[in-house]
DNA sequence: ATGAAAGCGCTAACAT
DNA sequence: ATGTTAGCGCTTTCAT
């Protein structure tokens, strides 16, 4: 069996409450004392109990990740991954455990058995999950939680941190303005979310500050084959537009293909850089993201919640950048 | 303050050791007062507090996964993703819940922490974390213990689950010479991995069995480009390939840029399918594998294991499938 | 079928 | 600076 508290202390000839004091560095101890309680813990190979520990202390120690199970694929590959990583991160940097909880919005059962049970001490919803009632329930028992993406409800109070993509949206735009294109267009599959309208705003804001003319908006891209199908049809109008912004990689690769090979190459550019964008023929100018340090900034005010840190929200927005590839330099006109 | 197993019971008139024994269904409980705990259950809405309940039974019904950290990007994207998801669901099958921890395989700290902790019951390893010597010490202590993966090492006794790469390389090379290929090279990173050396042996049975040349094995191909300019090379010799079999999507798709538009197009073939070769053009057949099904399957067997159940090494093989795509239908010749 | 009591390993308030 | 004591919320013998 493990050796526990008490035989440390009975073995250094002191009593339990001074080997929790050296263990939790509290209080002050003789030099004297500590050695022995160290080779006595040392001797014994005494690794104290967690799990005894946090049920004294009240707290686990530990955050939750609840993760959409509808919405797996969505949060797919590596953004999902570099975010977890982020957050895994965090957490281990300040001594927590990260636990990570499945659910759907219908039922939450899962991360609120946690809660209920003390399992952890805070917790991390994608914003598929944070609904309104759920986050008002957590806010009631003032209960730790952070919001992976913004909500669109405005009057929802909570800590979130998420992708500033109205900037990404005027970044983007920029660099096609700088690179020579003139008649934008956005195309998407939805325009439901608020990432999209936000996206939209970003754009605009670029165009009017440029004096150019309205964006085109055009959503019903979900796949390569529908994004190219609708590229051609806009390249064919008599407005053809000189440059589409993407929703995602795979409208971006369908875009791609109903543009080159023409003799006025338009350009094409994501908002969604994966190992697709990166390795298209040509390649394809992407805006990319830190999500690492998304996950890693989400984890870090969690925490400072759960350590009692009170008063107003934080709300971060991470900047975009450009990655700038062939797709969008000006090949031809 | 939260309700107690003891409020429970003075509510219900009873003893905290009966509304024990109808919490974990144990022993026999007249109906009479399973309603009146029931009911005071429900209006304390008592929920039982599973630290004091891990701490109790000695066991935190929580599992971990450890995350090598060195290997993030290799085991990136949706690999990775679904595997998580696999495990989480099994666990939460059984009322498991997941712990995700980052090591080094020169730093295995937090793990161990865990383990030693008692904060969790069980571990899943990938491969790469599994050195000798940690598998050892989990071994004497028998502490439950599953890896992705498989050891090269065949002396090495544990649980694991892995693909079957061996059949995978079988089955590619059965497609291939199903459709007319007869002159088969194997293109890869590295040949060190156990993965590769079974995908040889795989293609290579196949290749006798069909009473064609030996395989001829190319390493040395990291990206798009060293893999597109090896196969150029490769095609222009006396001897030109007719079809190659790609270690991963990024070799897959330099392969692709080599071989199309040549009078003979050669085919392709990937053992990792990705986004990358489904939305190639032409789309490039990969080798598919369940990988959800992968980490549902190490969690049920890791969760077995902690049940009790003793007795011999389970070392499980998932198949893998040919998704048949453009790059391998013979086109021309 | 139910209750009383002890204890899981640790922490913390209070003494000294 | 250190020891004593009580208790965190639950489970589990052992009675009855």
């Amino acid at each position: 069996m493990a050796a526990t508290i008490r035989d440390v202390a009975k073995l250094a000839g002191v009593s339990a409450s001074t080997v929790s004091r050296v263990l939790n560095q509290k209080g002050v101890i003789s030099a004297d004392t500590e050695q022995r309680i160290a080779k006595a813990m040392e001797q014994l190979h005494y690794v104290p109990n967690a799990m005894a520990r946090s049920f004294a202390n009240g707290s686990a120690r530990t955050i939750a990740l609840a993760i959409d199970v509808a919405d797996a694929h969505a949060y797919s590959n590596a953004f999902f991954n570099n975010t977890v990583f982020g957050i895994e991160t965090a957490a281990h940097e300040q001594g927590y455990n990260l636990i990570i909880t499945s659910s759907t919005e219908d039922a939450p059962a899962s991360a609120d058995e946690l809660i209920a049970g003390k399992k952890i001490d805070g917790i991390i919803y994608p914003v598929s999950l944070a609904g309104a009632a759920q986050l008002r329930r957590l806010e009631r028992q003032s209960f730790p939680c952070v919001i992976l993406g913004h909500p669109g409800d405005a009057c929802i109070a909570a800590d979130w941190v998420d992708i500033n993509n109205t900037q990404a949206g005027m970044l983007a735009a920029q660099h096609l303005i700088e690179n020579g294109y003139r008649n934008l267009t956005f195309l998407a599959n939805s325009l439901g979310e608020i990432f999209s309208q936000d996206r939209i705003t970003g754009i605009g804001r670029a165009l009017q500050e440029a004096g150019l003319p309205e964006l085109r908006v055009v959503s019903g891209a979900g796949d390569p084959e529908k994004a190219k199908a609708l590229a051609e049809t806009l390249l064919a109008s008599e407005d053809p537009p000189d440059a589409f912004l993407c929703g995602d990689d795979r409208i971006a690769l369908g875009a791609m293909r109903a543009v080159t090979g023409r003799a006025e190459e338009a350009g094409v550019l994501s908002f969604d850089d994966t190992q697709l964008t990166q390795y298209a023929e040509p390649a394809i100018t992407s805006m990319a993201v830190d999500t690492f340090s998304l996950g890693k900034q989400a984890a870090q005010m969690l925490i400072r919640r759960i350590e009692g840190e009170r008063g107003s929200l934080h709300q971060t927005l991470l900047s975009t950048q450009v990655i700038a590839r062939a797709s969008t330099h000006r090949r031809k006109g």
